[in-house]
DNA sequence: CGCTAGTTTCACAAATTTGTGAAGTTAAGG
DNA sequence: CCTTAACTTCACAAATTTGTGAAACTAGCG
């Protein structure tokens, strides 16, 4: 049985986008997909990550990921495993109907800088147990114990500046309603 | 030609440096650089800087690297490249003898921070390209914009960071000299 | 309760990455 | 300038990672 319920495209068309030059998108994805790769993240998941973001509903199921990327559903799978053991989507089953769809965080920056700061923790306790190891007094424990005050700068740094961001965005939509009802 | 300048100690050991269970640095040592591999760093770049991170003097040649993680002179060299390349390290002829000395950089972190935010500038302009190819009305493309704001948000924010860092900084060692005067 | 669409798991082949030995290069010291 | 210590580069073997097809599993639907 054929997809009825969307129009029908050419084929490896993005269905149910806005009109969009798809060579272009396809292009904008591999681009950031590497950007992201280039900083750790999975080759795979970056690009579904990437496809996910340019998806105009924020979701998708495997099989669309799998048709615009051109890979496999084990791909797919092992991408999606990934990416919400890091909490950058989440499934829905979807009611009244077999598939998943996989739904970018609503939060995704605020999710892995999260994240991050929690790699930072860990960073800070292994040099505090490395500044036991070399003695608090040498040149060596001395630099190592000055490496973990940092890291523990960086974590009461960190909330307080996505604390930030939250407040300019609340106040910058407080704007542009108010502009809104104006026009 | 044995060397003859340094003391002699038992094989393995990390000559040079104060007494310490140099099984229990190893062990640190290792440690750390899972923990920076972990975060997308290459494994013998991280095992180089955190054995550079536990030398009191804070520099080691070639061959004392080689020798402390048992690796080859190549692996040392392939490192050294990575790290010199963003700044985590530099190189010091060393007059007088053969031997370079490789030195952590001064404020590692403030660059490694940096570095980042370079980062966080190309994914920025990846995404107002992606806004573009998107469409500026478009959901997806409102989302993308969205990031971008966020990535430029962080860039403002970072310097500031590190500049309250290093008054944070200034602050202790003035109140720990003030104390050592009054000591 | 079976059928089957949709997803995951598994074993494997391909591709990539990593570290090495050895040859090549550079420059200090005679 | 020649010798040689120290480092780098190179080609390759080993190890790891990655993505696939196919089988196994799960749960809607009849």
């Amino acid at each position: 049985m054929r997809e009825t319920i969307e129009p029908e495209g050419a084929p490896g068309d993005a269905r149910g986008e806005a009109a969009r030059d798809e060579a272009a998108v396809s292009r904008f994805v591999e681009r950031f997909a590497a950007d992201l790769a280039e900083a750790g993240m999975q080759r795979m998941a970056a690009r579904v990550f990437a496809a996910l973001l340019v998806s105009d509903s924020g979701a998708l199921t495997s099989a669309e990921i799998a048709e615009r990327l051109r890979i496999s559903p084990a791909a797919v799978s092992g991408a999606i495993r990934y990416l919400s053991q890091v909490d950058m989507v989440v499934r829905e089953r979807e009611p009244g109907s077999r598939r998943d769809r996989y739904r970018l965080y609503n939060e995704v920056w605020y999710e892995t800088l999260t994240r991050r700061d929690q790699m930072v923790a860990r960073w800070e306790s292994t040099m505090r147990d490395g500044a036991k190891v070399l003695g608090p007094g040498t040149p060596a424990g001395l630099r190592i114990t000055e490496t973990a005050d940092f890291f523990e700068f960086v974590q009461r740094e960190l909330p307080k500046m996505l604390e930030r961001w939250r407040a300019q965005q609340a106040e910058r939509r407080a704007a542009e309603s108010r502009a809104a009802e104006a026009g």
